[in-house]
DNA sequence: CGGTACGTTGAGTCATATCAACCATAGTGG
DNA sequence: CCACTATGGTTGATATGACTCAACGTACCG
């Protein structure tokens, strides 16, 4: 039997790879192995949808996640990707508010699910954790501070650019240079915000520009500079 | 001597109205009482500026302050305000990096500045403190997003309507009905993310229709449902 | 083989930005 | 006290970025 393949155990992943949980003390890590739930999503699966009540907070063990709001008229607006590492739901169940996001599997994912009454105990007796809890989301505050200025101050253009840089810088290239992160043209106008059309005439133009190479969802950055520039960065 | 004048206590200010304190142990509320420095500031001072270190947050005693980020062409994109009870400059203490925001009075404000190893260690030692503050966080975070997703879906039109609400219901209203806090249409445009001249455009053409009125900067909502109409709400 | 989802292109329209001129007000310095 | 300047507000004309609508191509899938 594969070792990697069937060890779900926290050591090899969360513990390991996630300052959030490096200073645990060893009861609060059995509890946690103890308690999660771990299971497979498919592509297009939906974790929790907005609106849902929260049992517990997800840990990403592979796979990537889209994580985005419904707008009045049913319009997606991607707000965030989540990968290996990263944690999704925590806010609803810290807030204890219902969901205002949902959550879709873009790439074949294993998440853990660990319930709410653990999360809620790790912030009020461990400290260490409560600071880097607090670090994690202070970070996410920051970066939807700066997106909200973006989007309203830059064009469609410098915003798809800033994206395409963002993409490359957090999800990284395959050995060919392109982008590991997928992605319809639709996905990039929902988080651009902006119709699908504009997506693609101005992909095309940054193609004949060659600041990117395309080969329809493979996209390769061929001038990260130039495209910063666009993008104002 | 008037006793509310001069009485800079947090017994009578923080420690009542904000649940963040509520739960406090008498030695921390002691802690604060002793540290924090009490300032006035008159309207258009910079409490701090976008890229500061903080050596702590502040407390809002009275007046009101906007947050801002600016843009890259130096067009300042507002983010949120704060009033009495609110703290500001938490986020940057907590995640220790150099303040993304910066912060402005616009009416006469009274603030307690409160170093950070104090805010530090209350979330580290005092479970509930950690909890509130996280909900508070998160509850930043969650409008964050939504803020993204308006501000990406929908019209100007739309956005000027649903902050006009949005004003009303954070900062109420005086005797005859108009909204107490007062902005320059330039501040109107930087919370909208938009020009000037449509908000101009846009105002009075919500005054035409009977939604608002308008005397300088004094404006009075006359028909909050047709607001929401607009704002899709 | 037809269906469904995705991608592309063109044409026309509209919302919004930009530019420019002008007015009102208040504060400033000589 | 007045001219001077800065700031904020308003309006009109014009330009344009981006959306919408519509048609069509392409590819995969049962």
């Amino acid at each position: 039997m594969d070792d990697n393949l069937f060890d779900t155990s926290c050591e090899s992943c969360a513990f390991r790879t996630h300052s959030l949980f490096r200073n645990l003390e060893e009861h609060e890590r059995q509890e946690i192995m103890l308690n999660k739930i771990t299971e497979t999503y498919k592509r297009g699966s939906i974790v929790y949808l907005q609106g849902n009540r929260m049992k517990g907070f997800y840990c990403v063990r592979s796979g990537i996640i889209k994580i985005y709001q419904t707008g009045f008229d049913g319009k997606e607006q991607i707000i965030r990707f989540a990968k290996v590492g990263d944690i999704i739901g925590y806010r609803s169940v810290v807030s204890n508010e219902p969901a205002c996001t949902t959550t879709e599997v873009i790439d074949d994912a294993v998440l853990c699910h660990i319930p709410t009454e653990i999360l809620l105990n790790l912030v009020k007796n461990n400290g260490n954790f409560a600071v880097e809890l607090m670090k994690l989301t202070c970070k996410e505050l920051g970066e939807a501070n700066s997106y909200i200025t973006d989007i309203a101050q830059k064009t469609v253009k410098g915003r798809l650019a800033e994206i395409l840089i963002h993409l490359d810088d957090e999800f990284g290239e395959d050995v060919q240079g392109i982008l590991s992160i997928s992605l319809t043209r639709e996905e990039l106008s929902n988080i651009v915000g902006t119709a699908t059309e504009s997506i693609i005439r101005l992909l095309s133009e940054f193609k004949s520009r060659n600041y990117i190479e395309i080969n329809g969802r493979k996209i390769k950055i061929l001038d990260k500079p130039g495209l910063k520039r666009i993008a104002n960065i």
